[in-house]
RNA sequence: CGCGGGGUAGAGCAGUUGGUAGCUCGUCGGGCUCAUAACCCGGAGGUCGUAGGUUCAAGUCCUGCCCCCGCAACCA
């Protein structure tokens, strides 16, 4: 029988920044579908990648100070890159493509050209607003109150020439294709599509730019470099060796039979990705998936707000099995799930340590008890017996039946039901009294045998999860290579009657919620401190005030003559000031957070004299000295305005 | 009337073709002692956003309204 292949593709992830927990969902989910397809026989081909092309990476790179490539290896290939994040996920992607690799670039080249050639791109101009000191073209749309979104300046109208793909041309047999069949899910994301992109009308698709130059380059029209859809969509076919010499699988590989993707990018790949398939006369992939997003208290995640999630962080902290078990655990894949620490936690410690690891952890445990380590080979089944196999041994069917469907987290709550069912199997059969009798040994046999078999089947299916974890699993109940396979998952009594088990250390040990929790809270602040401007100023007054206003404020040198704590205020101190006048003056200032009284006695300040005296913890303040104040990373700074010690007391700021 | 998604027990979520409203956590009570203070049993707790409609029967289908979230195009 041939062997069924099976192509799944991540999106190629866009390399500006590091990368997140969304992206890890993304990546886990496809590895999981990955491993599942490999467990069940087939020839997996499994891609990811990066999408290293385009303007915000050259700005990027230019803040830096470094080319764009040399900006992008670093995020990939360097310490805690994308390579290094999916090597920690335990990914097991069998390529992982870069659109900077030298067979891509001839290959989009190549593929340009043909589309040119057969007329489904053709040169226009691309109308926009132009900001001339940002060097950026902007839309209508993007404009904040018509103006520059990134710098707030005028724009101005601009045309750039620019190729187009007749995306118009192919918009009623991307309708058909969305509408009449399983091509894009979930199911809900149809709609979305056509209603917003398709009905509307489809425009024709700028794909070249001339106002940048990290890309591939138009090779039969210099200055122009191929815009990203082109350049990133068709990696899922350059990295089979599509157009290249590079690779040699794409007979064997293509079409995808799914691509995994967010959804944001749902219409890149449900309209833009066919239609060019379909200009190029290529097989379409089976399906796209467009998974939901992982967001904070319903908010969305956002370096400006702070919450973003640090895959390395919670690896680090929990296990690599645990947080890719959580994720696929906790959320529907199709819809958005809602993120927190406290979820992860709890989803850790109930399923994984709780059900799974105690199961494991109390059934070893018995067998080197009551055994030794090695079960007797005769059994005494009874009637109360058949509901735990029959559970067990149809568990594969289920667990099938949602993993075709990408719906991990039901294929995960089948496994679970079937663990809690053995849990509960164990107090039905109290096999600790079954030990205080010697003549029921063989019954205590056959208890210990039928719980690990169960746990043998459910770590099978586990595998694609929780790889790592199940081959600790495997070896603490003594399973043989034999018995660790797809086949095995649905036939009772694949282990050995007399196997060994060996109880070792805990697989998922218990999390200290209120510990962990702290500590992550202490991570993510210090994250959004760091995330917070490096400098900021009070916003500038738009107002004007007229000059004799400004003349009314009596700002003067004083000389500091002594300066002390007030008593039971941990924020004032109380000047003695000679303001010229001959007669001492007190100001209350609350500023011992940044000072100690000694260091500014004999010091010049600056004041302003004619504020209306005001009480502050029972002392009158007459007037108010000045001070600078800024923020850095959102932490209040402030420094008391100094004078040279040459300006006399009583000298007028004007 | 821009488009889409959502509003179900204190919290987080399931509910396939309309037929007794479920799961996890929490909570209350009980059991067990093999196990990672874990495991097992039972109880309490829901006007299924709201107002109508279709039907023998509506969380599920239809219509209006309210609230929340996301997207609105060349931006990955």
């Amino acid at each position: 029988m041939e062997q069924k292949k099976f192509y799944i593709t991540t999106p190629i992830y866009y390399p500006s920044d590091k990368l997140h927990i969304g992206h890890t969902y993304c990546t886990v989910a496809a590895d999981a579908m990955a491993r599942y397809k490999r467990l069940t026989g087939c020839d997996v081909m499994f891609l990811t990648g990066t999408d290293e092309h385009g303007q915000k990476i050259e700005t990027k790179a230019k803040e830096a100070g470094v080319t764009p490539k040399e900006f992008v290896d670093k995020i990939v290939d360097g310490e805690k890159g994308v390579r290094d994040l999916w090597k920690l996920m335990n990914i097991s992607n069998d390529r992982f493509i870069r659109t900077t690799d030298d067979y891509h670039v001839e290959a989009v080249q190549k593929i340009f050209r043909k589309m040119y050639e057969k007329g489904d791109i053709y040169k226009g101009t691309y109308k926009g607003k132009y900001c001339t000191p940002c060097e950026s073209f902007w839309t209508e749309s993007q404009l904040v109150d018509g103006k520059c979104p990134d710098c707030g300046r005028e724009v101005k109208d601009a045309e750039e020439e620019a190729y187009f793909f007749r995306l118009s041309k192919y918009a009623d047999r991307v309708q058909h294709l969305l509408e009449d069949t399983d091509f894009l899910q979930p199911r809900t994301r149809v709609n979305e599509m056509v209603n917003n992109f398709i009905k509307p009308g489809l425009d024709d698709l700028c794909v070249s730019r001339t106002s940048f130059n990290w890309g591939i380059p138009v090779d039969f029209d210099p200055g122009h470099v191929v815009y990203v859809w082109v350049d990133a969509l068709f990696n899922y076919t350059t990295a089979l060796g599509f157009l290249n010499e590079k690779y040699h699988d794409y007979d064997k590989y293509w079409p995808a039979d799914v691509h995994f993707v967010g959804k944001e990018i749902v219409r890149f790949h449900s309209i833009i990705w066919p239609a060019m398939l379909m200009s190029m006369e290529m097989p379409l992939p089976k399906h796209v998936y467009g998974h939901g997003w992982l967001v904070m208290d319903g908010g969305k995640m956002s370096k400006s707000k702070g919450n973003v999630v640090d895959p390395y962080i919670l690896a680090e902290k929990f296990g690599v099995d645990a947080l890719r078990f959580f994720l696929l655990r906790t959320f529907p894949f199709g819809t958005d799930g809602n993120f927190s620490n406290e979820l992860l936690i709890n989803t850790i410690n109930i399923d994984l340590a709780n059900d799974l690891g105690n199961l494991v952890s109390r059934t070893t445990a018995m067998v080197e008890k009551y055994f030794d380590g090695k079960l007797p080979t005769e059994r005494e089944d009874t009637d109360g017996d058949c509901e735990l196999k029959k559970l067990a041994s149809t568990l594969r069917e289920r667990y099938e039946k949602q993993m075709e469907a990408f719906q991990f987290q039901n294929g995960l709550e089948e496994i679970f039901k079937v663990i809690d069912r053995a849990n509960k199997y164990i107090d039905e059969n109290t096999p600790w009294a079954l030990a205080k009798d010697e003549s029921k040994k063989v019954r205590l046999a056959t208890v210990m045998y039928n719980l690990l078999e169960t746990i043998r089947i459910c770590t099978v299916l586990l595998l694609p999860f929780i790889p790592q974890s199940c081959e600790k699993i495997f070896d603490q109940i003594g399973a043989c290579e034999g018995c660790r396979t797809w086949d095995g998952a649905d036939k009772w009594g694949s282990l050995c009657a007399d196997v060994s088990v060996h109880k070792g250390e805990a697989i998922f040990p218990r999390v200290d919620a209120e510990k962990a929790l702290e500590e992550l809270n202490a991570i993510q602040e210090a994250q959004k401190k760091a995330a917070l401007p490096a400098l900021e100023v009070e916003p500038y007054v738009e107002e004007n005030v007229d000059f004799d206003t400004f003349l009314k404020s009596d700002f003067r040198a004083v000389k500091i003559k002594s300066c002390e704590a007030v008593k039971k205020s941990d924020k004032l101190l109380k000047f003695v000031l000679d303001d010229g006048s001959g007669t001492d003056r007190v100001i209350l200032s609350g500023i011992h957070k940044y000072y100690e009284p000694e260091e500014l006695v004999g010091k010049t300040a600056v004041a302003i004299l004619n504020l209306p005296p005001r009480k502050m913890m029972g002392i009158p303040s007459c007037g108010m000295l000045i001070s600078a104040v800024h923020k850095e990373k959102g932490e209040e700074k402030l420094h008391l305005l100094l004078l040279d010690d040459a300006v006399p007391a009583g000298a007028k700021l004007c």
